[in-house]
RNA sequence: GGCGGCAUAGCCAAGUGGUAAGGCAGCGGUCUGCAAAACCGUUACACACCGGUUCGAAUCCGGUUGCCGCCUCCA
């Protein structure tokens, strides 16, 4: 179906990707642990496979996506206890926001959105599988993973049992028998969420909830697993470890991680004080201007959030929509919904981009290469627009479209846009429209009478109120700096 | 200590064997009453360092230095 290859953190090279059935993908994404609210690095992870999920599907391929929330969880616990409430309240809470910031990053709801605690059977059917099969031992009310039983242990994060350093900065458990053993089910404590199990009451460890869900909903057996870098050791291998060792067969062909976001060249740390909310970046930034900047890096790689980037990044957005309103503007009225055409060589390229293990960074420079090309192209055409000329602008636009498409901008038209921007920062300005046309309406007559000294004292009074003037053939239009 | 990643012009960033996309910033120009926007040119003989393989390497191999991540909850 294509050619597309992979970077397979299991095998640590780019792989073509082969569906296990054809015309058919099914990817798991590790979600959030719902005790806080969503910071711009939960925006990178969901925004990429947000991407090549939409990749997949422009493909043809049909995508079954599947992407959790862990809803019960130590963490859960604990903060539902600071604040005094149930661990279901405030899952309910983080799992409301999660949707509000993911639907303002307009990013697309995953075929199916699993909860932990609505899959406890699932959960305690593969842990009685690993018990039956010697993976896993009872100790008190709590299950461990024997991770020595496991040959394989080890193969995604490359680490070797006998070469880590256990315990060396965490108290090892006394009723594991090796270190690195990990809980698959908590004896119940007071206070706690519990369930019933074969073991006694308790509650499923961290790592399960992702084995019995994916296998739940793709098969024992699918292609693409995913999540953030920091979830491969130990949280990805030891879900190798769960489902290989409860279904004896392989779990998933394919691992792709994605890098951090950085602040300012420094982690993002509760102890730096420096984790960027979601909700806080888009009250400054355009949503479509985030997406631009967390894909204009490669995936894999660190990207680095600065005031800079975004200044760049919204600007680069505002330019592909400059762009697309003058080509509305030069077709006229004459042209709606023409984008049913194509796809053309730019959209060929982008895929090729794009084959090459999602590398939206070069997708997008193909973008901006293309708006210099067209802005270049319309300069030179002057006022007469061929058949063939339009024809070029309609089929390059309807590519330009398909790719906001598959990167998840250039979703509003752009008077919306535009006018969306204008609002919004007139609004954080606080400045007075009907002022500002007044003042442009008074210079307006001063350069008909060739007043360029009033005119420019106009043009500068409004500069200081930060409106930046653009005199066209059209009339004067205006926007704030 | 173990595992892994990164080092490309002023800044950001693609590029994995044939002599280096794109964006931002600066400068010069076209256009404009002057600007802005757009476009053109330019800064740009830019690939951390040292060896090796090759007709040819930013790209492969070895080593050095620097930065970073994981090994504890973390997207």
């Amino acid at each position: 179906m294509t050619n597309l290859k992979i970077y397979n953190t299991l095998n640590k090279k780019k792989e073509t990707f082969e569906p296990i059935k054809p015309g058919k993908v099914g990817i798991y994404v590790c979600g959030p642990t719902v005790y806080d609210a969503c910071h711009i690095g939960h925006a990178r992870s969901v925004v990429v496979f947000d991407v090549i999920v939409r990749y997949f599907r422009a493909m043809g391929y049909e995508v079954t996506y599947v992407r959790n929330f862990t809803d019960v969880d130590d963490k859960i616990i604990n903060r539902a206890r600071e604040l005094g409430i149930s661990t279901q309240e405030l899952s309910e809470r983080y799992i409301r926001e999660f949707y509000e910031d993911m639907d303002a990053l307009k990013v697309e709801r995953a075929t199916v959105e699993p909860r932990a605690t609505d899959h406890i059977d699932e959960i305690i059917d593969v842990i009685d599988r690993l018990i039956s099969r010697g993976y896993a031992y009872k100790a008190g009310g709590d299950v461990f993973y024997a991770v020595e039983t496991f040959k394989g242990y080890g193969k995604l994060s490359g680490r070797r049992l006998a070469e880590m350093q256990a315990g060396a900065r965490v108290k090892v458990d006394e009723k594991k028998r090796n270190p690195f053993d990990f809980v698959l089910w908590k004896a119940a404590k007071p206070g706690e969420p519990m369930w019933d199990s074969p073991w006694g009451k308790g509650r499923p460890g961290w790592h399960i909830e992702c084995s019995a869900m994916s296998t739940h909903f793709l098969g024992r057996h699918f292609d693409i697993h995913g999540g953030g870098k920091d979830l491969i050791f130990p949280h990805h291998e030891n879900e190798i470890a769960q489902s290989e060792g409860a279904f004896g067969e392989p779990f998933v062909n394919v691992w792709i991680h994605n890098g951090f976001v950085r602040i300012n060249q420094e982690k993002m740390s509760k102890s730096l004080g420096n984790f960027l909310m979601i909700k806080d970046i888009l009250k400054e930034y355009h949503p479509e201007a985030v997406r631009l900047f967390l894909l204009s890096n490669h995936y894999r790689s660190p990207v680095d959030f600065t005031d800079q980037a975004m200044a760049e990044a919204e600007a680069g957005l505002e330019k592909i929509y400059a762009l697309l309103q003058r080509i509305h503007g030069t077709l006229g009225s004459s042209d709606f919904g023409g984008d049913e055409q194509g796809p053309g060589a730019l959209w060929a390229s982008f895929c090729q981009a794009m084959d090459d293990d999602f590398n939206t960074a070069r997708g997008i420079g193909l973008v901006f290469e293309t708006v210099r090309q067209l802005n270049r192209f319309m300069d030179d055409m002057g006022e007469k627009a061929g058949q063939e000329d339009q024809a070029r602008l309609v089929l390059t636009r309807a590519d330009l479209m398909r790719i906001g498409g598959v990167l998840g901008i250039l979703t509003e038209t752009p008077d919306q846009f535009f006018e969306q921007k204008k609002a919004d920062r007139l609004k954080r300005e606080g400045i007075d429209t009907a002022l500002i046309e007044r003042l442009i309406a008074e210079r307006a007559r001063a350069r008909q009478e060739k007043d360029w000294a009033t005119a420019d004292r106009i043009r500068d009074e409004l500069s200081a109120m930060n409106i930046l003037i653009e005199d066209r053939a059209e009339g004067t239009s205006w926007k704030v700096k």
